[in-house]
Parts: structure tokens; sequence; C-alpha cells
DNA sequence: AATGAATGAGTGTTCATTCAT
DNA sequence: GATGAATGAACACTCATTCAT
């Protein structure tokens, strides 16, 4: 039940804005009564609150998951693989994402929220300290913001405005902006 | 006076968020009535699209200011004069971005607003095309967009969730992604 | 079942207040399900009656009580134990009271249920007629009304009010009017 | 217009008990919008706050006006001519007093309002202590109360309960209550 | 008989917008 | 032009009641 109310909110949200998004319209999308949505959350803002944890909770762990195999091949196949992996991520839809932020930002609940981009980018800075060949001896935490904010803000630009340029030819380039701004 | 409601919009809609951003707020925050903010605009919308269209004019001029200059010296000191402005410019505040980029998208200006980085990737584009040392051969769209959304991305968020990294070593480090991005 | 919905729904109800005291609330307190409640009572209006029918009977048996010893003792000690009484009794809540009415009196149950005081008024106008000494000639109805509503409004403020003037002395005040009302 | 609106949810109030009174239905009751309402009164409760307000000061005066004239004549013509008054009192309305009263008590502003019949107590007592023949030498703040409570009591019941009784008899009934009551 | 999830009509309240002054 | 009182549609949320299990 929470499941299908998450889902059909998040059409909602997506579809209509936050503030035009009633929570009797997400009932109806889900079909159920409004009764019962109240029953499993507490307010509309507790249904944004949930949505956006779960997203995030997915990307950062499509991010651990790729960075534990840095080991076992090139660094550059490895960030080619995972730039892949969130331009196809499902979870993903930035759409979603924005109209949440503003919402859960305004929310009690967003101290729990805020700081995915900072848990990728510890994620990453762990990394890049424990890198063999020791590649560089710039701050490790500037070079993982300014990694992980431009991969996601080309990543959240590619699926929202401009699916169609989402293709191979993307993964390339972002490889490349990638790689060599890592190489020494 | 349109002048006045901007700003006042502007302050209250990055304060409280656009939903909770009463036109009767927004009159009283700009000293006058809501019958004479109505006067100027004809919906809590237009104010919104109004203040989006400047704020893209803005920034669309300061990337534009800065391309004309790329024959004069090095590249790479344009890019890094490009990105330091951008990161100081007043007008940029990405939570008022933020905060209108929902509503407008949803209102019937959105055909003429959307398209900002469109803009700047255009003018990227076109300087890529006609740099001297025809530095690669790659798609130039594909480049620019990259390449803006990147560098959007990275601002974005060093104006938005991270005001302290906002420095010399972030211009440094931006600086080096383009750069190096570009180079053959 | 009955004993145990009634005594919840008392506390709640007192506690609350009628309007806020939910019937999952009520019957929560009570340790059973809505469910069961509505099968033991139609609606939450019918729990309120059958309280107010309850606390208007104990009441009513203990002034007839009293009454009947008149003959037996001084008729002042008659009336002090019957002050008296009525001031200890474990019914009485007029907090309880004064939530009940408002709701009872718009129900249908209406016409049982007023009536408490009228049918006390009864039975003193009985008492007045029948005492042997024929204290005075006045209308024993409008006496009775009188006698009735003083001695009533006394005790509700006090029990409500000011619990802590309920003592001997109050009991005394409350004889003195009683008996120097009544006496020719 | 603030008068318009007490005087329509006093209406209403009485008519369907607060629970039932809708915001609506109170606007509709004084030619308003709901939005006209809320324009003047902060939420539903404050109007029954500001409502239960006016009701204890119109009788609190009506008891100070009285208990000046003390002196002036004789003592049971004091009180005679007081308990005509209240009888007569058109700010008297024991329903709406009784609707009001629950909700009231339940509001923040009850520190405010409770203390009506502390007040008129007080206003006796004072004159107790004052009178010329020191006619008793009991507590005045328990002989106020009783006398404050009862009288209360009989001319609630008779205005809500039993209109038919309100006439010349019932003010000599209540009189003599009042005399004997205090005579040494 | 007991349960409690589901229902949806109905509530208090907000706020964009209008318009008489 | 400026004002701000008036409007009323729309919303988030509650809770008495039902009924399948």
């Amino acid at each position: 039940m929470v499941e299908t109310i998450l889902e059909a909110a998040a059409r909602v949200f997506v579809r209509s804005g936050y503030a035009r998004a009633t929570t009797n319209r997400i009932a109806e999308a889900a079909g159920i009564s409004v009764g019962s949505l109240y029953q499993y959350f507490p307010s509309k803002d507790a249904i944004a609150v949930e949505l956006l944890r779960r997203y995030r909770e997915t990307l950062v762990g499509l991010v651990h998951h790729h960075l534990e195999s840095v080991d076992d091949t090139t660094f550059e196949s490895v960030v080619r693989a995972l730039i892949g992996a969130v331009l196809r991520a499902e979870g993903i839809d930035p759409a979603l994402h924005r109209v949440l932020i503003e919402q859960v930002l305004r929310t009690s609940a967003r101290g729990e929220i805020v700081g995915f981009e900072e848990k990728v980018e510890g994620l990453l800075a762990e990394a890049i300290r424990g890198a063999k060949g020791r590649l560089f001896e710039r701050d490790p935490d500037t070079t993982a913001f300014v990694l992980v904010r431009a991969v996601l803000g080309v990543v959240h630009s590619a699926v929202v405005d401009r699916p169609t340029i989402n293709g191979p030819a993307l993964v390339e380039e972002l490889t490349r902006l990638v790689v060599r701004f890592l190489s020494p």
C-alpha cells in the first residue's frame, strides 16, 4: 500500500507540481480514498520526504556498488561503467527530485535528507585517498565536490532537459571529463 | 515600481517558497498594496516568469561578454575569468532559480523561458567551432552540453549548498576541469 | 462491555470534550476495537445519551431515597443529609454533565432525557404538599423550582469550579439557605 | 462588521451547537463570505472567546450597577431590583453561555475568561463586608459563593428550561431566598 | 462476536484575485 | 493610480461509520 501511494504521488507530483498535487488527487491516482492515504502517511509532506529518501538511497547504493570494483579493472572503465549506470538508472527522475527538494527543504526532515551529494562525495574522497597511484596532491574534498556536482549536473540535465542526448557519446564525453580531471 | 515588486518577490520566494509566498506578503514586502501589485503584474505566476527571464538574461550576458575576449589572451585565462565571474555574479541565486523553475515550467510562458542553458551552449559551441587551434574533432554540441551543465552544476551547488567552498581553490579546480576537458 | 465502554467514554468526553472525543479513542480507552463499540452502541450520540440517562437516574434515586426519611427526623437534618449526600455523590461530575447536555439536547433522545431536574422538582413539590406543618401557602411548584435550581447551581459550581470549597461549611450554608427559604 | 459576525455566530452556535456551527454557515448567516469572517477573527474559537467575554462583561456591569445603590434604599428592594434586572437582561442567554463554556475552556483564552462568577462574588463579598448592620459573622466569601451560584442557577434555569416561570412570582421567591439567607 | 482497514463527506482555513472607493 | 476589504473556490486533514475477514 505504501508502495502504491508513493508511486501515485510521484506521478502526480511530476505531472502537476507539488502545490497542485492534492492529497485527494494522489489518493485517486493510487486507487484508494484520502482516508486510507492518511492511514499510511501523516501528511502530504511526509510523502515527499519518503520519496526523496528512497530516491537518494537508490543513488547512493548505485555509486557504492561501482566504487567497490575500482581495483578490479582500469580506473577509466570503472568511471565509464558508473556513469553509464547512473545515466540508465531507473530511479533517476530529476523532475521528481526537483519538485521534492524545495518542499522537503522546508520540512523538519530536512536534516535527515540533505546530504545525499555529501554522502557520495564522502565515498569518492575516500576512494581518491585510497587510490594506489597517489594521483595528485590536491585537496580530495574539493576534488570530490567538483566531480560529484559536475557529473550530477550533466546527468540531471540530460535526463530532464535533453533526453535525446542520452547515448554512448554522452558517456564518452563524461568519462573523458572525469578521467582527465583526475589525472595528474 | 516593477523593480521594487520583483525585488520583494525574489526575497519572499526564496524565504518562504513559491507556494507560501502570498501576493499580499509580496506587496507588503514591497511597501505597496496588493491592488498596486496587480496593476503591474497580471498574476503571481507572471512575477515568477519575469524574474526568471531577467535572471537568465543576466547570465547569458555574462557569458557572452567573456567569450568575446577569447582571442585576446590565453584560452585558460579566459576560462578562469569566466568561471570566477559566474561564481561571483550577484545575480546568481540558484535558490531562487530552483523555486522559480518548477512554477514557470507549468506556465504558458514556459516556451519563452526554457532554453537559457541552451543559449549558453549555443554560444559555446560557436566559440568552439571558431577556435583557431581546431582543438578536437568531437561533436561541438555534445561537448558544449557537457561543459555547460557540468560547470553550472558545480556553480549552483557551490552557491546553494556549500557557500564556504566558494574560493580561489574552487576556481582552480573548475578551470582545470574545463581546460583539460577541452584539450585535444 | 457496555459498562466498560461507558466508563471509557466518560473519561474521554471529560478529558477532550465531546467533539474531540473520537470513537476510535473511546474504543482504545476501553481496550476494544471501534467495531466492537458499534456492536453495543449504534452511534457516538447514543453513548452520550445513555451516559446522561444513567447520570440522572443516579441523582434522582439519591434524592428520592432521602426524601423518604423526611418524617423520621427533623426537617433540617434531612436537608442537611441530602445536601451532604449530593455533594459527595460519586456520580456527580458536572464537567461530564455539561459536555453531555449540549450534545444530547440536539439529539432525538432529547425528549426522553430532559426533565431530570423536573423529576426532582416533582418529588420535592410532592413532599412540600404532604408536609405536616403546612409550612406556607406559596405555590409548591415555584418553590420547588427555585429550591432545586438554587441547590444544584451551588453544588455543580462547587464540584466544577471550586472543589476546595466543598466542606462542612458549605453544607451548613446550603442547609441554612434551604431551611430559611422554606420556613414560613 | 464585528458586531454582525458575533450576532450571526451567537445565533448559529445556539441553533446548531458549537461543533455543527461551521464558519461557512456563520458567514452565511452574517451575510458575508468566509474570507471576510477571517479578516475579523483569526479562528472559530476566537469568535466564541469574544462572545463569552462580552457576555460576561454585560452581566458584571449589571450587578455592579445595582450594588452601588445598596445604601439608597432597603436592602430587600435592592435585591429585588437586581434579581429582576438579571432575569430581564437581554444579554442573558445561558443556552449560548453553555455552548461557549465548554469550547472556551479548551482555549488558551481560558485564563482571561474564567472568573465571571468569581468577579461577581468579589463584588458581593465586598458589599457584605461593608454592610452597615454587620449582619452576621459567617465567612463572607463562602456566603457570596453560595449566593451567586444559587441565584445564577435559578436564573439560568428559568431562562433556558422554563421561560414560562419567569414572572413576578419568581422574583419574589428569589428575593426571599436571598434576603432570608442573608438575614442574621 | 470481534476486528481494524477503508471510506468519503465535511471541516476550518488560506489566498489569488477583484473592484468600489 | 492606489488602496485594501471582500470574495469564494480550493485545500489538507479528520473521524463517524461500514464491512470483509
